[in-house]
DNA sequence: CTTTTTGCAAAACCTTTGCACAACC
DNA sequence: GGTTGTGCAAAGGTTTTGCAAAAAG
């Protein structure tokens, strides 16, 4: 597998996460990519996210559902997990402090830190309203 | 399942992740309390480590590696997760930031913000004389 | 005695993989 | 034609669950 072809299959699965601000899972993927290639397989699917997210194209997340979660959105952000329904949403918000904050723990910590990820967690707009 | 009983399982599988910095799998935790009731299973492991978990008692967190990983200090705190041998480690450092990170935040987010986690990454103290 | 917890095994779950065929250049 | 990608189905690994027996109070 040295060259690599884009196949539709791979675009779709691509243009389908760039249309999403949220973060969908492989299972999500499928469902929306079926409705233009109703034969793709869900092992498709897997390996195209593997692979995007290998090139860098797209990230893969973990969070505390256990699914991956991907995101076409690669420029360094923060997250926010609404702990009422498990929505996963972007924070454009990036701290003053977020460019000096590796620094700052690589000056406690022995081994070398390259970077960081921040998670919020609370209440999502959505549940805020459901929930008056 | 209304009153919690004790059992000296879920005590073992406690005291044996008190004792723990790193933050062991489910397995590690099975492995190591076997030493003491061999014949303990994984499942009552799960149960306990979920229990505990929402007890508050411990924490129950999620990495790349797509595998749970418990840790008994349940004050907020940072993580650092080795990119080369998958470490999870504490990071014993706070911003001075980080006490109104939340609230900035907020300031930018509809919802509601009550808390967050910053994740290091990076190469862990063993990785980096290894690779000298 | 009643409720909770356990051990065991099976089931459920998400993700990866092997393989023959199709698509691409 | 040779390589890369797909669909299908089976396998892989982790976590959950049903149930009868054991432990706890």
């Amino acid at each position: 597998m040295a060259v690599i072809k884009y196949s539709r299959q791979r675009k779709a699965i691509k243009d389908f996460l760039m249309t999403r601000k949220d973060h969908p899972t492989a299972e999500t993927v499928y469902l929306n990519v079926r409705k233009t290639y109703p034969n793709i397989s869900l092992g498709t699917v897997y390996r195209n996210l593997t692979l995007l997210s290998d090139m860098g194209e797209i990230q893969k997340l973990h969070f505390k559902d256990g699914l991956d979660h991907f995101d076409a959105d690669t420029r360094p952000h923060n997250h926010f997990l609404c702990t009422e329904c498990g929505a996963v949403l972007d924070i454009d918000f990036q701290s003053d402090n977020d460019f000096h904050l590796d620094e700052q723990a690589n000056s406690v910590f022995d081994g070398k830190i390259t970077g960081h990820i921040t998670y919020f967690q609370g209440i999502c707009p959505d549940c805020c309203i459901n929930s008056v």
